[in-house]
DNA sequence: CGAGATTCATGTGAAGTATACCTTTAGGCTTAA
DNA sequence: AAGCCTAAAGGTATACTTCACATGAATCTCGTA
């Protein structure tokens, strides 16, 4: 028997340690949501009015990742979108997550991922964005109903494309005559408001909820439960969810991260064929979860930026990790030309290196070093198991 | 010696361009009465 | 004459380029102690 089939024959022999591994997805929402009780109650009751047909107030949540915002905030809709159906009111709930590239990254496309989510068609590009918003209302306006919007990670959305959209957004109930829209902005950034104009701040965030971290206990508390459900019985040692609480704790209290790190324990512990999950499965998987996450962000960016990123790769190896700006657009070039890439100019590499920056794969800081000009510093914030998988990646991309 | 001017290499804002896609409109062709 | 197809005209969003000016500390300059 080939090692193939030996493999497949094993995974269809259903002997997983798991007896429900999606609970440990980053999608799942649980049924309870332990430690979130009073968050949850809140949310609740600023959004209860739709139950009555009256628009809730604006909704703005903060907190670090992994504080179960959009878990909580989900979970709350979903309830109150499965008691409007049983009484019969035209409650809608729409989730977007305003990072997704090429989704809702910019005004436009954010309206036009609405529309999609009533499953309308739109044209990904040369409407005018008024026509835009004229066409969302027109679909949502034909009868009375709450919307709820729920716009999660909006803190990189204006970042990146300025606090107009939110203007737009709340001048939108005026023009509406029968249906009316609830705006809640899921946050990580917890001082991004000060940048955007007060008056739109304080039409937006009429009611704020601030997320606070887990700590050790309620994240061990957390783990425990759902690993109880998502595997079989006896085959998480002792300690490795403590373990894994206190590596997420480390991290301010990240629960997704811990679930995370539980779940990836559990595959290569599945895929090694043993019948126990080991704190080593969790150092490993600690390394595992690092790569796939950069693995992720990286090739879903575009060709010039995996580029960049290979520059900066390439000369903080040579170098003592950390390369200039200067140097970096060479070497870019030299990449582009051996690769038949069309090189951009250097103003554009400078706003890749920004996203870059932003996107947490490289640091970059503008420093002034006098007589001899002025520069960005550029390192990788990254491991260097990451960085071998970067290359492989990238490399792969050009192939 | 120290205050101010200079300088460098690049950051950064604004405006312009290319591309891809949209709607509208006018013209030409077909068709049915 | 009405209907339908097509192509041109005129519009937008987005990614990128071009142009021009801003930055800021090391270094230089020069007056002064």
């Amino acid at each position: 028997m080939s090692r193939a089939t030996e493999t497949f024959e094993k995974f269809l022999s259903n002997n997983s340690i798991f007896s429900n591994k999606n609970i440990l997805q980053a999608n799942y929402t649980p049924e309870n949501i332990p430690h979130r009780d009073s968050e949850i109650e809140q949310i609740a009751k600023i959004l209860a009015p739709a139950l009555k047909l009256n628009k809730p107030s604006n909704l703005f949540i903060y907190g670090k990742t992994g504080t179960g915002k959009t878990l909580s905030a989900i979970h709350t809709t979903n309830q109150i979108q499965q008691m409007a159906q049983e009484m019969q009111i035209p409650v809608k709930i729409i989730y977007v997550n305003c990072k997704l590239k090429k989704i809702a990254d910019t005004e436009y496309r954010l309206i036009a991922q609405l529309i999609r989510e009533f499953g309308r068609e739109i044209a990904v590009t040369g409407l005018p964005t008024d026509e835009v918003y004229r066409y969302f209302f027109k679909i949502i306006d034909t009868r009375k109903q709450i919307i709820i919007l729920i716009l999660d990670e909006i803190d990189q959305l204006i970042k990146k494309t300025g606090d107009e959209i939110l203007y737009n957004l709340t001048r939108i109930n005026s023009e509406l005559k029968e249906a009316q829209i609830s705006i809640v902005g899921i946050s990580n950034d917890l001082v991004f408001t000060d940048t955007i104009d007060p008056r739109i701040k304080s039409s937006l965030s009429e009611e704020e909820l601030i997320f606070k971290p887990y700590n050790a206990v309620q994240i061990q508390e957390i783990l425990s439960q759902r690993a109880e459900k998502a595997f079989k019985e006896n085959v998480v040692s002792p300690g490795v969810i403590a373990k894994c609480a206190a590596f997420a704790a480390r991290e301010h209290g990240d629960a997704r991260r811990a679930l995370e790190l539980l779940r990836i324990a559990g595959e290569l512990a599945e895929r090694e064929g043993v019948e126990r999950v080991d704190i080593k499965h969790l150092d490993e998987a600690e390394d595992k979860l690092e790569k796939d996450r950069i693995a992720d962000i990286v090739s879903s960016q575009p060709k010039q930026f995996q580029a960049v990123l290979y520059s900066v790769i390439m000369l903080s190896s040579k170098n003592s990790k950390i390369c200039e700006t200067g140097e970096l657009y060479n070497t870019y070039r030299k990449i582009c030309a051996n690769t038949n890439l069309r090189p951009l100019t250097q103003r554009r590499v400078s706003d890749v290196v920004s996203e870059l920056d932003m996107l947490g794969i490289i640091n970059a800081r503008t420093i002034s070093k006098g007589r001899y000009g002025r520069t960005r510093e550029v390192s990788l914030a990254i491991n260097s198991q990451s960085e071998k998988k970067i290359m492989e990646i990238i490399e792969r991309e050009f192939s």
